[in-house]
DNA sequence: GGCGGCGGGATTTTT
DNA sequence: TCCCGCCGCC
């Protein structure tokens, strides 16, 4: 234990060792919080003798939590019984626990955003509107009234002003009885729902409150109203609560965070100790003065410096960019000239404000063959193919899932179209029923005999899986649902669609294997919670690629150099933020989070024009960047490319795959998905080596390309002694992507040529010989 | 009831 | 640019 505390400096020491009442710790970013955290955990169950199982400890990611039970796991014993998660897992396991009294059965299924979408138009419309800004409007006000806790009548009466309000909460009071109806919750009901059940059932508040002696919570200043009275209604009792947080990384204030948790905490908690750690460990003195730099902006905020004793460190730097590609060319280059000096491809992280700026990144990391992947925007798991698999396993788990039913009714085609459906669904309206149970009713159903024989077949095909469903694992029973359903036949042509999706299902296939091979006797609800609460920074792995994410999504990481790219108005702050100072200083704690990710290296970048919602326009340059300015080293000039003398970075040779997406790609051993890929689906299993032809084969991958954990870029070996004498002018090439080109011009030599190639349509690129996914033709 | 073609709208950020 | 929804024809 002694070890432990050692490690702590006196202004970490003091909060840990404060193990009673409420305590807040102001932690600025790096300053070891999540070490205060886990100290504080293993300090009160070694000395002050408390149960593991009295401990609760809510995190903002399932991958926070997963750490910390790792890392507690090695300091004390029976760290299992400790509850780690996520305030949204703790909601589900909390009311899998009562669900009997609040009137759910406990499989419930949980709703994500788009399931919630799909529920509130079907609802709209069977209030018959048909005002498409009203739905709009609908959905915005659905999501606030969430984000309060306030049902539909209480909403309605709060809001008695506002236009439209009876035609909202109609709306709003009718996806709320389906949700109900299909024992269904959304994010934002686990919440208010463990709410209700806390202040309404003593008994369950009790036995709760009893059980979690001691309560902590990370990143407090991203809990919203409903979550901080949660938090508070479990530490009523002991008032042990221990919050640390940081009101400068508060980002989710569009998410219903109220920042006003921290800076009212001592208000609410009479008391409360508040402690401050201002010295960082993580960046450099020169990437720390840039984050003051910006923060100091913001008005409200508690006062706070962050200092550190580590060097100086390099400037900063900022790039400049004539176009999208410009930039990305940039930063794949800087990152092959650091790779020279010793760092890895994880040791970098390119952030962005918005998801679509990725794509020039993935052209240009493929060209040089970078292996990145892309975090935020599309999860796995809301691809359709795979959306589809987990409605089949969302009715074995819940049946009265209408939604879900609905949803795969058709899928595969079974003939069964749009006013079959509406048939069944009056009368589940009717019966007070489900459409499963409707379709089970099919003598009561006013359709035709052709209608009804394909209805029936389809509820035997769900009846059996529910059947199945009642034994077997859920590794069992997704291979059911691939064989039962038919469910391939959709794509059994040889598209490169088809060929991706099956790829994609694979691979779903193949993560619950691992799953279950991680939780034996796993029920298939835990694996569908698993699913919907998890986020793909969940699936950051060991694995050696560069990170692309936004902002959001690396809250809590750091990276040894950070690329913060599209500086520019409109983008970063978003264009909505100008008018609003609220959002404007949301959007510079967003700079704040970005900058402070970084231990060594910064880089800032825009490009003077961007191709952006389907057209070209000129941009300017963020306004932060001239908050900044005066301590921006030497600009980055763009010089043409004749200022890089360095194309290629050591060990280039061994990475061979051009760059992979997708979170859930992650868990997937390399080889085992190849063995399957080439046996399902005829794939040459020996590709032609070498990283144009792996770079190619990746392209056709789309989205299945999967992360080697198990083999990392030793699979596949580069052409030994490309002939670079080959490449000369007048030289005729056929590039992966470009197609066929000529080499108008050639730069040095050996493996540092590089070339200049006309393409077709697409005027003159400047290609790696030795990296550029290009051989000769003719 | 299925399917192809066309037109309009969209892009903040996520548990 | 891409995706989705709508419409009209098979």
């Amino acid at each position: 234990m002694n070890e432990i505390l050692q490690r702590l400096n006196p202004d970490q020491l003091k909060p840990v060792l404060d193990t009673e009442g409420a305590v807040l710790v102001l932690a600025g970013a790096g300053s070891g919080k999540t070490r205060v955290l886990t100290s504080r955990i293993a300090y009160i169950v070694e000395e002050k003798g408390v149960y593991p199982s009295s401990v609760l400890a809510i995190t903002f990611t399932n991958k926070a939590a997963k750490e910390m039970q790792q890392r507690l796991s090695l300091m004390i014993d029976n760290a299992e019984s400790m509850w780690i998660c996520t305030i949204h897992s703790m909601c589900v396991r909390i009311l899998r626990m009562f669900a009997d009294r609040l009137g759910y059965n406990k499989n419930f299924s949980i709703y994500s955003e788009t399931e919630r979408a799909a529920v509130i138009k079907k609802s709209f419309q069977e209030c018959e509107y048909d005002d498409e800004k009203l739905l709009k409007n609908v959905k915005w006000h659905i999501a606030n009234a969430k984000m309060l806790g306030l049902g539909p009548e209480e909403y309605r009466a709060k809001n008695a002003d506002v236009k439209g309000i009876r035609d909202i909460c109609n709306v709003y009071g009718l996806y709320c009885r389906h949700l109900k109806m299909n024992n269904a919750l959304d994010f934002d009901d686990l919440l208010t729902e463990t709410l209700r059940l806390l202040s309404a059932d003593k008994e369950a508040l009790e036995i709760l409150s009893g059980r979690f002696r001691y309560i902590h919570v990370d990143e407090f200043q991203d809990t919203n109203a409903v979550q901080y009275e949660i938090v508070r209604l479990l530490s009523v009792v002991h008032g042990n609560l221990f919050a640390v947080g940081d009101d400068d990384q508060s980002i989710y204030g569009w998410r219903g965070a109220k920042i006003e948790n921290i800076l009212h905490f001592e208000k609410d908690f009479k008391g409360a100790k508040v402690y401050k750690l201002e010295q960082n460990y993580r960046s450099t003195k020169n990437i720390l003065k840039l984050a003051n730099e910006v923060i100091k902006n913001n008005g409200m905020r508690t006062e706070k410096v962050l200092w550190t004793e580590n060097n100086d460190g390099e400037e900063a730097k900022y790039f400049q960019a004539e176009t999208e590609q410009d930039e990305a060319l940039f930063t794949a280059r800087t990152i092959s000239d650091l790779m020279n000096r010793g760092y890895k491809f994880s040791d970098f992280a390119v952030l962005m404000r918005i998801n679509a700026l990725t794509r020039s990144y993935e052209q240009e990391f493929s060209k040089y063959n970078i292996p990145y992947k892309v975090f935020g925007g599309f999860r796995f798991y809301e691809r359709k193919e795979i959306k589809d698999l987990l409605a089949y396993l969302r009715i074995i788990n819940n049946p009265f899932d209408s939604e879900a039913v609905t949803r795969v009714i058709n899928v595969p085609k079974r003939g069964i179209g749009a006013k079959t459906v509406q048939v069944l669904e009056d009368y589940a309206a009717q019966t007070e029923l489900s459409v499963y149970d409707a379709i089970l009713d099919l003598d009561a159903l006013p359709l035709n005999a052709g209608s009804k024989s394909k209805l029936a077949a389809f509820g035997n095909l769900l009846k059996n899986l529910v059947v199945k469903g009642a034994d077997e694992s859920p590794d069992e029973l997704i291979r059911d649902v691939i064989n039962d359903s038919g469910i391939l036949s959709m794509y059994a042509d040889d598209s490169d669609e088809s060929i991706n999706k099956k790829a994609n299902i694979d691979e779903f296939v193949n993560s619950i294997d691992e799953f279950c091979k991680l939780n034996k006797d796993a029920l298939l609800s835990d694996f569908l919670n698993q699913v919907t609460l998890s986020s793909d920074t969940d699936e950051m792995d060991e694995t050696e690629y560069v990170t692309l994410a936004t902002i959001h999504s690396v809250k809590g990481l750091e990276f040894k150099v950070v690329f913060l790219a599209g500086l520019e108005e409109n983008i970063m702050p978003v264009s909505r933020a100008a008018i609003d100072t609220n959002e404007l200083e949301e959007e510079r704690r967003l700079m704040y989070v970005a900058i402070t990710r970084a231990r060594e290296r910064l880089f800032f970048t825009r490009s003077k024009s961007r191709y952006l919602y389907g057209e070209r326009s000129m941009t300017l340059q963020s306004r932060f960047i001239g908050e900044l300015s005066s301590l921006l080293g030497a600009e980055e000039k763009p010089r043409g490319y004749s200022g890089y003398s360095e194309y290629g970075y050591a060990g280039a040779a061994r990475s061979s795959y051009g760059g992979y997406r997708d979170g859930a790609a992650a868990r997937r051993s390399y080889q085992s998905f190849k063995d399957k890929r080439d046996e399902d689906y005829g794939y040459q299993s020996d590709l032609p080596a070498g990283p144009s032809s792996s770079y190619s084969a990746a392209s056709s991958f789309g989205g299945a390309k999967s992360a080697q954990k198990s083999a990392p870029y030793g699979i596949h070996t580069v052409k030994p002694g490309k002939d670079y004498s080959k490449f000369r002018a007048g030289v005729k090439v056929r590039h992966a992507k470009f197609g066929e080109g000529m080499i108008v011009s050639t730069k040095g030599e050996g493996s540092a040529l590089v070339l200049n190639v006309s393409f077709a349509g697409l005027g003159i690129k400047q290609l790696s010989a030795q990296l550029a996914p290009i051989e000769i033709i003719g």
